[in-house]
RNA sequence: GUGCUAGUAGCUCAGUCGGAUAGAGCAAUGGCCUUCUAAGCCAUGUGUCGGGGGUUCGAAUCCCUUCUGGCACGCCA
């Protein structure tokens, strides 16, 4: 629609070609001032007129036109051309189009691949809130991507490598026993890599022994592995219950430690590329000509380190998947890391090094305090999780005690409300967790846009035999509040392409708000049940039409919506 | 010190490839359940868009500068 009016204000101004006039075409923000509106301020200087004079002249130029674009009515406010578009014709457009299968949208990925690095826990940690932001996060970029037609690689690379667990292999054997840690799991793991930390203070040695154990690991010896393999089972199955408590799933695990005889290649790759240089001791790709600090490849130890297993791990990725794209959701504070990765790909000549993303979130603080296992001021994914889980179920005892199905509803409820209070503002905010706001089931919440989806549903629901009628008469749908409803309704394919483009959930989130208030407005001020026939069948298809968008979008954030709650 | 990042209403934030009177939610006050789920709807008030310059017909948005918070700057990840 926007285009056909594009294309014939084109042919009357002349010199302007018709992608810059989309762009300058806007939605403006009053309903009283039409559908689209185009200022005519930027063409004053070009065609040396009053802008207002421009658009009188347009307005006139496209009277005749004005039918066959389906415009209504056209005004000139203050050197703005105000389209009103035909309501009757533009409410028939947006049904048609959304009526058809996946809302009439067109899959632009065409099956290319992109990976994604998301969630990626350290191995023998809790999981707490940060990981569930970089968790929630990558999901949701994976569902709005694959929405779009990608074929996406959901990749969770596990923090399973390193010297750390040569730290929890000394505490393990210094503190310890084999029956601790099989009764308490994670927790005594946990204990011990605190006690380990709180010792080395006052005795380096103990780091220097934790060095030696993750040398050997690097070298394969046999008990150390068999310690390390065990911690890791252990992680394994925490982690797992979080993710399915999210529902959130993975297609690799390879981790860090897969990688590690990946590095050695890496080195004599670098050196054949005449790339590495040795500083302290060290091995190191210097990045000073991009005002970068070096690279670090192997520690003066010889050991592997993050770095290098990130390079490795990104050529092996390419190399498997042929990827068009590969993003890191991590937090924004290893910004620099990986511009040093990105750009040590770069100049060992890979032509694909634009195709990594860091996609960075901000950090997650709680009562202004650093996040620290040590000190205990921590938050663990699973407590929040259950938390709010319990939180609706007290809701749905109050408000709704004949529901059946409470436990099923309740845990979409409250994990709806984690995953959407995560994904409401923008990544790179920075978060200071609050139970309050986290807890909160009113007003922009998941909470609200699921009841609004359950409102929609019982609707439909007592209308069984009330078939969605084929044709129906548009014209009850172009009052006001069915009207905007429309508008929201047929921003959705633009909203997922937004989100996609600057890796950014929360325009869905946003979105969702949008639609809920539209439909909870119309709602309220129009009956269905009580309207006559004509009414009634017209209704009941914007009613279908808001459930169903309202629904998918939900599932692009990695929320469940109950039927009714 | 260098770099990255944020600064918009009392609080949490939208809006930032320049455009019409800067918008939501929370909190506060008042109204709406004999009608489709009140986890809802409606109404009321709040702003040096951190400060200062500049570009422009027009700046919260672009450029410069400055202040404040967060973070990062080689052998942890």
């Amino acid at each position: 629609m926007k285009k056909k009016i594009c294309k014939c204000i084109a042919k009357n101004l002349g010199n302007i070609n018709e992608d810059d006039l989309m762009k300058l075409i806007e939605i403006p923000p009053d309903e009283e001032l039409g559908d689209f509106a185009l200022p005519c301020f930027s063409f004053a200087k070009i065609m040396h007129k009053n802008p207002k004079v421009i658009a009188e002249e347009l307005k006139e130029a496209l009277q005749g036109e004005k039918q066959d674009l389906g415009i209504e009515k056209i005004d000139v406010v203050n050197g703005y051309l105000n389209i009103f578009m035909n309501r009757v014709e533009y409410v028939r457009y947006w049904v048609d189009k959304i009526t058809k299968a996946d809302f009439g949208m067109v899959k632009t990925g065409s099956g290319k691949t992109i990976c994604m690095d998301y969630s990626s826990p350290n191995i023998a940690k809790n999981f707490h809130v940060g990981h569930l932001r970089t968790t929630v996060i990558g999901n949701s970029l994976y569902k709005i991507y694959e929405k779009l037609g990608f074929k996406v690689v959901r990749i969770n690379h596990l923090g399973d490598w390193g010297t750390q667990f040569g730290k929890l292999i000394v505490a393990y054997k210094k503190w310890s026993n084999k029956d601790s840690v099989t009764e308490k799991g994670i927790e005594e793991l946990l204990r011990i890599y605190v006690k380990f930390n709180q010792e080395a203070e006052n005795n380096p040695e103990l780091i220097e022994e934790a060095r030696s154990w993750f040398i050997k690991m690097e070298q394969n010896d046999e008990e150390a592995i068999q310690i390390w393999k065990w911690f890791k089972e252990i992680s394994l199955l925490e982690f797992t219950r979080v993710y399915e408590l999210l529902g959130v799933s993975f297609d690799s695990f390879t981790g860090e430690s897969f990688y590690r005889d990946k590095v050695p290649a890496l080195v004599e790759e670098l050196k054949t590329k005449n790339l590495l240089m040795e500083s302290q001791g060290a091995n190191v790709i210097d990045l000073s000509q991009y005002d970068m600090p070096p690279c670090l490849i192997t520690k003066s130890d010889g050991g592997s380190i993050y770095h290098s297993r990130d390079i490795a791990a990104v050529l092996f990725r390419k190399e498997k998947y042929h990827f068009e794209k590969c993003l890191y959701v991590t937090g924004l504070e290893q910004s620099l890391h990986f511009k040093q990765v990105f750009k040590a790909i770069e100049v060992m000549g890979y032509e694909w090094a634009d195709a990594l993303v860091h996609v960075p979130y901000g950090l997650v603080s709680l009562e202004g305090e650093k996040l620290s296992t040590r000190s205990g001021n921590i938050i663990y994914a699973e407590d929040i999780l259950h938390e709010a889980i319990g939180r609706a179920k007290s809701l749905i005892q109050i408000k709704n005690p004949d529901l059946p199905d409470k436990e099923e509803v309740a845990k979409k409820v409250g994990v709806g409300a984690i995953i959407f209070h995560d994904l409401f503002n923008q990544r790179i905010k920075n978060v200071d967790f609050s139970w309050e706001d986290v807890l909160s089931f009113e007003g922009t919440t998941g909470p609200y846009v699921q009841y609004t989806y359950a409102r929609a549903k019982s609707i439909l629901k007592k209308n069984i035999d009330e078939m969605i009628p084929e044709t129906i008469d548009f014209n009850v749908l172009i009052e006001d509040t069915s009207y905007v409803l429309i508008k929201a309704l047929s921003g959705y394919e633009e909203t997922i392409i937004k989100a996609a483009k600057r890796y950014e959930p929360s325009i869905i989130a946003r979105y969702l708000i949008t639609v809920a208030t539209a439909f909870n407005k119309f709602y309220h001020e129009c009956p269905i049940l009580q309207a006559d026939e004509k009414k009634k069948k017209a209704r009941l298809v914007l009613v279908d039409l808001t459930q169903s968008i309202i629904l998918d979008a939900c599932s692009l954030l990695g929320m469940d919506c109950p039927e009714e709650m």
